[in-house]
DNA sequence: AATGAATGAGGGTTCATTCAT
DNA sequence: GATGAATGAACCCTCATTCAT
């Protein structure tokens, strides 16, 4: 007969924004952003459309929110790299986390790769994953020139393209590109 | 007043088919194809709205003849390139190529950038792209066999998206991709 | 920890139901009775929204409750007038209270007036304004009368419409309107 | 088979516009604006939903363009007053206006007062209705002054309210106001 | 008595498409 | 061949109201 404690409601709360989130991002991922609608999203988070905008201030935002949560746990990701010892581990490291990543997390890089193209539409998110592309690249070039690597700078945008392109094809291909086999070759040619 | 002949009918037809063509394309490059209009279309190509389904079945059909005459044009390249003599010289000319294309096609290479998620909702268009794109495969092989390099499949698939990650980035950054650089390095390391 | 007294419980009722009340009042005044949400009353109150319907059957229930309390107000304002000894002095009274009302329950008379255009939306309403409005009248048409006046009727109509139109442009221009003025000069006219 | 002309195209534009127009200002000037929505005045129409927006820019747009073309109306009505002879001939015309505007365009005036209260939501609109107000009163204080009224400033802005709730009363009452009476009193009143 | 998460009908608006001319 | 007025489905979003706690 009390109401609900605060405790309580913030877990409720963070339940019903995280089925959102789910749907929403597999949603995106399947349709594109202007394919699919909120009560699609809604149906597929069994909920009441109005109940998104409880915790969404527009379809805008839902995007926003998944983007933000993705790049908090790039952070996580980043930091492990960096504790590995050598600069071939780093290396290492990182390729066998695109593989993961791509296999795991395909429906949130499509997102990624589709918002690509159209930043701009979300005024709040360009600054931040600009922001923080310019400020790994530095890092990268550092590690790939620790590999021994010569003129490391255009190898790693090089670099940077090819796995970018990895992506992309495993993206659109699916089973029928060997990412396996090209994640061993780039193990194979940096990480000697 | 004597009717039009049929022949001066034809140019007429194929004049508006084309500046509603370019139109869409300059658009589709811009606002992608949700955020592009068929009003928006119409007013570009200076006609009237209902012209466009004069010679197109549907917004959808735009993009799919826009498609078709781009791959009909890579067929005039691809054979250009088989002409050159050696292997090194048709790596030559295909980076050549990709650099200028790049350059010059940038929205029709956006375009097909960003139906590269969503082939699916132009069902006659992925078996020609994907046809395309396997038929290409073997040649490409070839070529990169024949330049020395072992190991050919694999080498061939990697800088396929090495290739596509380079058009990615030049899509997203423009003129802070450097893209000469990138082929530049890339005819350095396959066409010594 | 032993339950609230009867007693007790009602004076809470009460305060809570005032302080819906006021908020209400207050916001309908503003952004008027369609631009006023539920939930707008609940934050400008400090409650929350679900115990709005504890108190008010609906968002029109505010209204009418409002208005209620705001006629059996005018009974009270009614009968000290007539506790006046001279018509002059009744005038007077009524001039004055116009004056005082006017200026200090500015946003109970803005609601007065705007639902005067959609008393049909409040059912229970119309009826009861309607029997105050016609009861009035004839006292009104006695005192001017009494005060010396011909033709007492269409004067008392008149100078009702009047006063409707000096609350209708103090409420538009506020400050730009010379109330004081008007009413002085109201007074001037008719208390002679 | 030839497209319609530029001036065929006009005429139904028009025709379909003022049918808009006069559906709006039925339906605001029963149920308000809020209360109306826009699927009712295309059904009321008898239109699509989407006509409404080859012509309107939104919802306000419509009220927007009501009141100009009311406002463009008074003008030559004003015109027509200042063409009157003697001071008593213009205020008589001006009082036999008031009656006819009340009782032929009531829906237009019953829109203006709903208005008055929330101008501020209509951008355009606002400056251009108080322009017009302030420039009317000088002159309506010079007819006034014109028939020997002392203080004809403060008798103008009593006037003015006296009109304001007339119109008011007329609005609310209906056949129950006794506008004539009201209208025949001021001509004895101030054009003996 | 009080809370606020949840519902869903309905709002204004856009736009691909049709068709009379 | 060409026009643009007209259609209506679908969109995003708001909000009065309910109800478990």
């Amino acid at each position: 007969m009390s109401p609900r404690t605060q405790a309580q409601n913030e877990v409720i709360r963070e339940h019903s924004r995280q089925k959102i989130l789910d749907a929403a991002l597999r949603l995106f991922a399947v349709k594109g952003f202007d394919g699919t609608s909120v009560s699609g999203i809604a149906r597929e988070a069994g909920v009441a459309k109005g109940l998104i905008y409880n915790y969404f201030k527009s379809k805008e935002d839902i995007v926003h929110q998944i983007v933000m949560s993705g790049i908090s746990e790039s952070d996580h990701v980043f930091a492990e790299l960096m504790a590995q010892e050598t600069a071939q581990d780093k290396m290492r490291f990182l390729f066998e986390f695109v593989r993961t990543y791509l296999k795991e997390r395909y429906e949130y890089n499509k997102l990624l790769h589709m918002l690509a193209f159209r930043l701009e539409e979300f005024p709040g998110l360009i600054d931040i994953v600009v922001a923080k592309q310019t400020s790994m690249m530095p890092l990268f070039v550092g590690i790939l020139a620790d590999t021994g690597v010569e003129n490391a700078e255009r190898e790693a945008k090089l670099l940077s393209a090819t796995m970018d392109g990895i992506g992309n094809q495993y993206m659109s291909l699916k089973e029928k590109f060997p990412l396996d086999e090209m994640i061993d070759l780039l193990i194979e040619k940096y990480c000697h």
